[in-house]
DNA sequence: CGTATTTGCGGTAGCGCAAATACGGTGCTCTACT
């Protein structure tokens, strides 16, 4: 087997490994299922990438986002590797037949938890034999399998019958229990485990209470006036984006929103020139984050509680990745966790769903007639049929409940974090399962700090020369909302 | 469930208020229609 140093040289021009990508290639090549957790721009792809060049089977990646696909095949192309391709819906059917007869010449094939779905994609895996199945971001199981993208739930279920080839997950944030999740889900039995330190001790947690929520854009604004980003405003709304942002331009601010009912070109436009350093604040939704790689963000918004602890970090995780000091800020308004309650509860399946899917079925007509009839959204729908093809009637008005129950308490353990009075930095370790080696100085709201420390203040003439033409503000303003 | 916007009401019209209504996140794929 050639030396893995002597690869790494070669294929990526690197001469030693960041810590914990030795140990998981290692384990990979030994044909061991791995679950890694990788700080955020700590090299993840490299787990998986060296080891396609050890094999000669291909590699399966399962990615959440066409995006993500997309920057990692070219990404790899730019280290000058040819035989990639992502297996999605942007393939012409010609074109991806093609791919499908010739998978053997691939070594690297990204693919959509959805795409699994395909009969002829599952005829095409079975011959395959890939040599290892990865699956990134693999806390999306957790987050998005139980009620938004069951297809997270379905992985291994085209792998059992035949040889299953070993599976690396991936991931930078996952409690305890989303790792025996993801476990369970992907049928590992004793995987290899690298788990490092949540901890990041050049961010700093502050927590600020207003009275009301009428004063949280004031508050924004005054606050970017007087610091710099560059900076990601999370929100609740896809209206408040464009709101913020308006706020923001027409005080001079290089700003934009960003949310998942934007055209694509214009998400992808908008998330290149925050990178470039064209922008200095994205007012964005939750959709906003997940393959971006930009080391030198300064800042964190929230002007809302988030609706886990995990999304939290991983939000506030989008921040110093250049080890450099970061703030993270979230706005508390009292009873701000109810409409964070409604919206992840929303979508739900109620009771009377299951009592209507069981109707249509009686009849011998397809249960879909509830979505043509309005009775429930898209998602609800798709979760339902999951479980409803699972689970016995009974069974399922459990798991809904569970569901909900589960979701509702996660928001209580945000909203606990932020108003217990007690260090957030020792909160976020405990509910990872860690415990703290060393408080930074500058550490959280309850342990104190300053924002003068961490961030220097604004240089006036810096950002206030520039005004936005109209053009810029009202397409701020317009993109389909 | 809470907030922001629209509608409704009184009553020589216009406008101020209260009541009613609308709205709220995350993504994949496929298919039929424009």
């Amino acid at each position: 087997m050639a030396n893995l140093e002597q690869l790494l040289e070669q294929h990526f021009g690197y001469s030693t490994f960041r810590p914990g990508q030795k140990e998981v290639i290692e384990a990979i090549i030994e044909k061991r299922d791995v679950v890694a957790l990788l700080p955020t721009g700590m090299g993840k792809s490299l787990c998986y990438q060296l080891p396609g060049y050890v094999f000669n089977r291909p590699v399966l990646i399962i990615s959440p986002l066409l995006s993500l696909m997309q920057d990692q095949v070219e990404q790899l192309k730019r280290f000058g590797e040819k035989r990639v391709i992502a297996l999605n819906s942007f393939l012409q059917m010609s074109e991806k037949r093609n791919v499908l007869q010739h998978l053997g010449q691939y070594r690297f094939i990204f693919t959509s938890p959805e795409m699994l779905k395909n009969s002829q994609v599952q005829a095409a895996f079975r011959q395959a034999q890939f040599a290892l199945v990865v699956v990134d971001e693999a806390h999306c199981i957790s987050q998005w399998g139980f009620d938004f993208r069951p297809d997270y739930l379905k992985i291994t279920d085209w792998m059992d019958a035949v040889n299953r080839p070993p599976i690396l997950a991936l991931s930078a944030t996952a409690t305890e229990a989303v790792v025996k999740d993801i476990k369970a889900y992907l049928h590992m039995s004793q995987p290899f485990e690298y788990i490092h330190s949540v901890d990041r001790v050049n961010l700093h947690y502050d927590v600020v209470q207003l009275e009301k929520p009428i004063e949280k854009a004031p508050w924004i604004l005054a606050h970017v006036l007087k610091t710099h980003g560059p900076g990601i405003v999370y929100t609740q709304s896809r209206k408040k984006t464009a709101i913020y942002t308006e706020r923001l331009l027409s005080n001079g601010i290089r700003a934009a929103a960003y949310h998942a009912g934007m055209e694509a070109e214009d998400r992808q436009f908008i998330q290149q020139q925050f990178l470039a350093g064209q922008l200095e604040w994205i007012c964005a939704t939750n959709a906003f984050g997940m393959g971006v790689h930009k080391d030198n963000v300064r800042q964190i918004i929230h002007d809302h509680i988030p609706s886990t602890v995990a999304n939290y970090m991983q939000e506030v995780g989008r921040a110093g990745r250049d080890g450099q000091d970061a703030l993270s800020i979230l706005l508390y308004v009292q009873k701000d966790e109810d409409m964070t309650k409604f919206i992840i509860t929303e979508d739900i399946p109620q009771e009377r769903h299951v009592e209507q899917y069981l109707e249509y079925t009686g009849r011998e007509e397809n249960p879909a007639v509830m979505l043509d009839m309005h009775q429930i959204s898209e998602t609800g729908f798709r979760v339902l049929s999951y479980w409803m093809q699972r689970l016995a009637p009974q069974e399922v008005q459990q798991k809904l409940v569970d569901i909900r129950l589960s979701k509702v308490s996660q928001v209580d353990e945000m909203k606990t974090m932020v108003t217990a009075q007690k260090c957030i930095r020792e909160q976020l370790l405990h509910y990872f399962g860690q415990s703290l080696n060393e408080k930074p100085n500058q550490c959280c709201h309850y342990c104190g700090i300053e924002y003068g420390v961490i961030l220097k203040e604004r240089e006036h003439l810096e950002t206030l020369g520039y005004m936005p033409s109209w053009g810029e503000r009202l397409s701020v303003l317009l993109p389909n909302i």
